[in-house]
DNA sequence: TGTACATCAGTGAACGCGCGTTCACTGATGTAC
DNA sequence: TGTACATCAGTGAACGCGCGTTCACTGATGTAC
């Protein structure tokens, strides 16, 4: 039921979850104090824990936020793109992360960067919507296999014992289908997009390397195709 | 010349770094604190400014040497494969980032991870050090290239403007000889391998999804010799 | 519809903590004559 | 070789800062009869 006292309760809590971005994105994680947030909110330093128990809790929902925005934003580029090659859609994932990643530099950190001292994210909350740029990799992984797109490797790798049975299981949770090879040429596609992305936004290419960072993520993402073996995209 | 004082401050010199890399370890380079150092060297807060003139000077200490023991480690590596294949050598560089990095990932952290928050790396100390991986890499590449491991793409890839132009910098820069096509791959390669050994050190695929982490790290081994093109690797 | 009580948001003071950095000082080590 | 002075390592107190968290409280809002 809504009360006046109810929905101001709302409203404050969205207001600490956007200042507390806001000071991700200024001061970074490690130094985002409940203190801090409390002054921006126009409030006493005691009064934030009627809504937040702990600074932990406060990084544990900035964190589920982090992942549910990049998470919207990826699945939002995908929709735009529904009916195209696999190609199309690689390419407005990966870019779809790095958009968001360069917007929103800090938050990436905090979600993909060095773990914040101190912290460990709780598993239950944040695993569901930590995976779902994964999720939505994998699906379209998996549609350019089942459509044909990717050229098979002759022979066929063969991939051991451990590793395989982990697969067996990512199957298992994910209702993934394709083999082996397929999920394998994944690992290093989500390894390529993460790690150029997260070069990116440290800035880990000396500053001045490269003139046009977008030229460089363009070379990523052939590359990314052709480890995947994926038909009708640009050469490299 | 070589007094008993002057001995002593080189000895203190090397504690504080030893000091300040264990601190690193255990605490991360936020939490890094000049009166911690103190401490533990036995000493008062205000004596370490004997040897160090502030916390940013004694990080970027920690930065440079974190730099010179990991390019030492490669360095090493590489020496033992001196003539070994392609593929030897690539292996072995990456295998011997990946072990430095899992036994010290506070340190990778320090270099590779999340920018420290208001600490920015003096370029002119730490750019010589912080390319030495990168140098070799390319060194590793090009000298596959040369003798012609490498199968080239048909048709060869156009690499337009200004990456073009910025890949011409790094040539005359690093003594590079090899055509962009090449250089192209070496980045995604570069990218690969921090991107595989941030994933594993700062654990992002979930907590027990491989059982076996270097088999994951053989497949983007693997995966990154296809990406170059390179011939006598592991099929993948 | 009005009253009595319970709930809750926000206050303000306090706790104990650790930090970086400065400063005037003591006493030991090194150097020039 | 011995003495006088300069250099330097380390001390201890102090500065001002921000932090997380607790606690007893006031006063406004909500609810049950």
């Amino acid at each position: 039921m809504s009360t006046p006292r109810s929905r101001a309760r709302a409203r404050t809590m969205d207001e600490i979850v956007r200042i507390g971005r806001e000071h991700l994105a200024v001061h970074g994680a490690a130094a985002l104090s409940l203190r801090a947030v409390a002054r921006d909110l126009g409030v006493v330093s005691s009064a934030v824990y009627r809504y937040v128990s702990s600074r932990d809790e406060l990084l544990t929902m900035l964190v589920v936020d982090g992942y549910n925005e990049l998470g919207d934003t990826v699945e939002t580029a995908l929709a735009a793109v529904e009916r195209g090659s696999g190609w199309e859609r690689l390419r407005a994932l990966s870019y779809a992360v790095r958009r968001w990643a360069l917007a929103e530099p800090a938050r990436y950190g905090l979600l993909f960067g060095t773990p914040v001292p101190g912290y460990q994210a709780p598993a239950e909350q944040t695993t569901g919507p930590g995976t779902r740029v994964i999720v939505a990799l994998l699906d379209v992984i998996e549609d350019a296999y089942r459509v044909g797109e990717l050229i098979a490797p002759d022979p066929l790798p063969v991939i051991s014992g451990d590793l395989h049975a982990d697969l067996e299981a990512m199957r298992a949770e994910s209702g993934a289908r394709s083999p082996d090879w397929v999920l394998a040429r994944a690992l290093t596609v989500w390894t390529v997009l993460f790690g150029a992305v997260s070069f990116d936004v440290f800035d880990m290419y000396g500053a001045r390397t490269f003139t046009d960072r977008s030229e460089v993520f363009d070379v990523h993402l052939a590359n990314m195709a052709r480890i995947l073996g994926l038909r009708g995209a640009a050469v490299s």
